[in-house]
Formats: C-alpha cells, sequence, structure tokens
DNA sequence: CGTATCATTGAAACGTGTCAAGAATAGTGG
DNA sequence: CCACTATTCTTGACACGTTTCAATGATACG
C-alpha cells in the first residue's frame, strides 16, 4: 500500500462510487463516475478501449518505475479528456486527484473513431512534446513558473490558481523533489512574483515576471 | 549561424537537394526529397500540413528556448514517420542529422487522413510519455543505457548500434551536456557493458546489465 | 482538541554542469 | 596519399544546483 490510494470521500453532488464500471457498457447515454481523491481510475496493464471527460475535479496520469519513482505525466482538469492509448492495454495510471466525475466513452469493437480521437491525441502529443522540454532544458524555478503558467492558462488566465495536486504530485510531474517545490515557491514568493493564498490556491502578482521566468 | 546547419554533402544515391520543395504538390507519386547533413526539413512556424517517411538516413525533432537552450524531443530513423502536427504550424525543427532521403505525403486540404494519422500520432505520444518518463526520473547512467536500449531496438536488436547523431545531439535529447554523455559511455566501457567500436557505433557487449540500468 | 499528514526550512552530500586542456577523428588541399 | 586544420570527443578539477536527511511548523481530520 503506497501513499497514492488512500480514498476519502466528503462529496458535492451525488454520493461517491469507487465502483468504476459505472456508466460502461450502457452506450447512449454516458452516465458520469465518481472516483473519490486518491481511488484508481484505470491501472497500467489494464485493458483500454474507453476514454473519459472530467465533468469535475482533477487527475494525474502517471507510470512507476520499478523502485517505486513517479513520473507524472499530465494532469488533466474539468472538461479535458484522457485515456486512449497506442495499444488496447494501458500504459499508465490515471487516479483521481480530488473528488472527480468522469463521463465515459467506450469505443466499440469496429467503430472507428479516428476523426474524434486525431484531435485529442495531437493534444496530447504537443502537450509532452512542451513538458518534455521543460524537463530537458530548464532548471528549478524555470520549471515551476511553467507549471504554474500553465495552471493559469488552463484556468482562464485568472489570478488566483487552483492547484488541486499536491506537492509531491507537482515534484513528481516536474521530476523535483518536494523540498525543491516548496523552496522555489518560497523563493517566488519572496520576489513578490506570487502569493500563496493557501496551500492550494496562489495568486500570480506579477505574471509578465512568471512567464520571464519560464522561458 | 550556429553549429548545426552545417551542410556538407558526399552521398549515396542520388545527388542531393538542398531544395526542400522538391516531391511536394505532385500527389500521386510522391517523390522522394534529399537533404545533406545538417540540412533543415522544416522549420518551428513554417507552415505544416505534410507528413514525412524516411527512406534512409536519420532526423532529429527539435525545440530552442530564447537563451539558444536545445531539446531534442525525438530521433527517427529509416522507416520511421514524422512531422504532423496539432496545428496547421510546425512547433518544431527537423533536421536531417546524416544525408537523408524522405517521402513526402502532402495532405490535401478537405481529405481526411485522421484513420492513417491516428496510429502515427498515438505512437508518438508513447514515444513521447517514455521518454518523460527518462528525463522525469532517471539519472546520466539510466538516461544513457534507456537511450541505448531503444537504439537498439529500434535497429532490430542486433548488438552492434549504429548512432547516427553527435554526442551533443545525445546530449540534447536527453538532457545531458556532452561531457556527462561522455563520461558515462567510458564508464559503461569499464564496466564491459558496452565496447565502442567507434564514435558513432556501440557494440552491446551485456544487454541484460545494460537493460538493468535503464531502470 | 489531539493526531496524522503534508509542507517548510536548514545543513550537508551528491551528481551533474562548467571551464579548460588534450586526444582523436574527419575533412581539405597540396 | 599525406599533412594540416577544424571539429568533435574525452578527461580532469572545481563550482553549483538539487537531493537527501532531519527537524520544525502548518493544516486537515476524527
Amino acid at each position: 500500500m503506497n501513499a497514492y490510494t488512500t480514498a476519502r470521500i466528503a462529496l458535492p453532488p451525488q454520493p461517491t462510487h469507487p465502483n468504476r464500471q459505472v456508466g460502461f457498457g450502457s452506450a447512449p447515454v454516458q452516465p458520469l463516475s465518481f472516483f473519490a481523491a486518491g481511488s484508481e481510475i484505470y491501472a497500467q496493464g489494464e485493458k483500454a478501449g474507453a476514454f473519459y471527460q472530467i465533468e469535475f475535479g482533477a487527475v494525474r496520469i502517471y507510470r512507476l518505475l520499478a523502485d517505486g519513482r513517479r513520473q507524472i505525466s499530465a494532469f488533466h482538469l474539468a472538461g479535458e479528456t484522457f485515456g486512449f492509448e497506442a495499444d488496447t492495454t494501458h500504459h499508465f495510471f490515471a487516479e483521481a486527484i480530488n473528488a472527480t466525475a468522469v463521463r465515459t466513452f467506450r469505443v466499440a469493437a469496429g467503430v472507428d473513431m479516428s476523426r474524434q480521437l486525431l484531435p485529442l491525441a495531437l493534444k496530447g502529443l504537443s502537450r509532452a512534446q512542451e513538458h518534455l522540454l521543460v524537463l530537458g532544458c530548464q532548471n528549478a524555478i524555470e520549471r515551476v513558473a511553467a507549471f504554474l503558467i500553465d495552471m493559469a492558462d488552463r484556468q482562464g488566465g485568472l489570478r488566483q490558481v487552483e492547484l488541486p495536486m499536491s506537492r509531491m504530485d507537482i515534484g513528481d510531474y516536474l521530476g523535483l523533489t518536494i523540498e525543491t517545490v516548496s523552496r522555489v515557491f518560497t523563493k517566488l514568493k519572496e520576489k513578490g512574483v506570487i502569493r500563496l493564498v493557501n496551500l492550494r490556491c496562489v495568486e500570480i502578482v506579477r505574471q509578465d515576471a512568471l512567464r520571464d521566468m519560464s522561458e
């Protein structure tokens, strides 16, 4: 058992269904599936064959190395889509970060979804490549800055940015330790670039400065 | 002018055409285009709208940061396909590493290529995500080991692996400096895991050991 | 209110980067 | 074909950034 599988519940709309078969099979209506914070949406090695759109909440997509190191390849927020694979098998884990609802779209055998999936795949590819640039070239400050800018943009460019994930998640996404992430937040705060409204909410005080830092 | 744009020629089959319009427009036949070592196939910001299959040679796909740092997001070898984008614009540079010939497939306006492109996009996504794991979690030795294993697998799993790219290219791909790449090669050599046949050719002496290292 | 979890901060260790020199390789012209 | 030159690669010493380890502080939960 590891820290990522804790599943606590206390949710918005409906009671949560840890059972992730909810909504599968009944093709036309695509009902919602609910996931508690930390619960698994799918696992590496499982059979793929559906994609998921987030109604509310947030999801982390990750892989594990044999020794437990974790790389989060993407976060997905409300409105975004994830879960399609090159293979018929999932190569990643998907977990709800918070209380999350997803709409599941099963791909029926024999039905060609290329037209719908290609833009999603290309979007994912584009994001992954952007992330490669960050991990391959940038130092801790630049990585955190890029992350905050990205989160802000995806939340409509508001000054207040919600961070649904923990420092550990951010670290595993950016290839840094939680201590380094924490130190960078402190440094950005000291420079007056951001303000920590609370642990999970950042106010971007000087967006220009942050953008400069992110490259 | 930078080191990456040197274009020297002395080629296999036909005379090289530095003009990369060769083969475009003439839809049905898809003739070959030739590129000298270091020459550009397309640039960031250019209009996209085609994809390319490598007949022979090797290609690097990369982005640049404002200060000149370069992230190579992928290498492509003979038989592989690259060049499609989420957007109508290229977000990357593509350069021939060596003397290279590519077959260009123009996507005519209004024609739906989703069915053909989706598997390619998913393959690219899968590769990018694998690479993310390497850059996000692994140290220098693990990165180089993973790189060599990948190159070996893509060349049919032979003991002798050709490395068409320079140490600088490898470094920019793995998020390391050329010095670190060089030191890791030396260390792997000392451990008897690889043998440097010459600068651009590695013999994998103990594949098991290398695979262990790559994770 | 007490306890577990998560985040911050500090000091020291480690790995990789930087800078500089020398060796090997490839390309050029006699 | 050989020597000359430019480029690329290797190696070493040192600097720097990030990680590790450990302790303290803040926050969420029962």
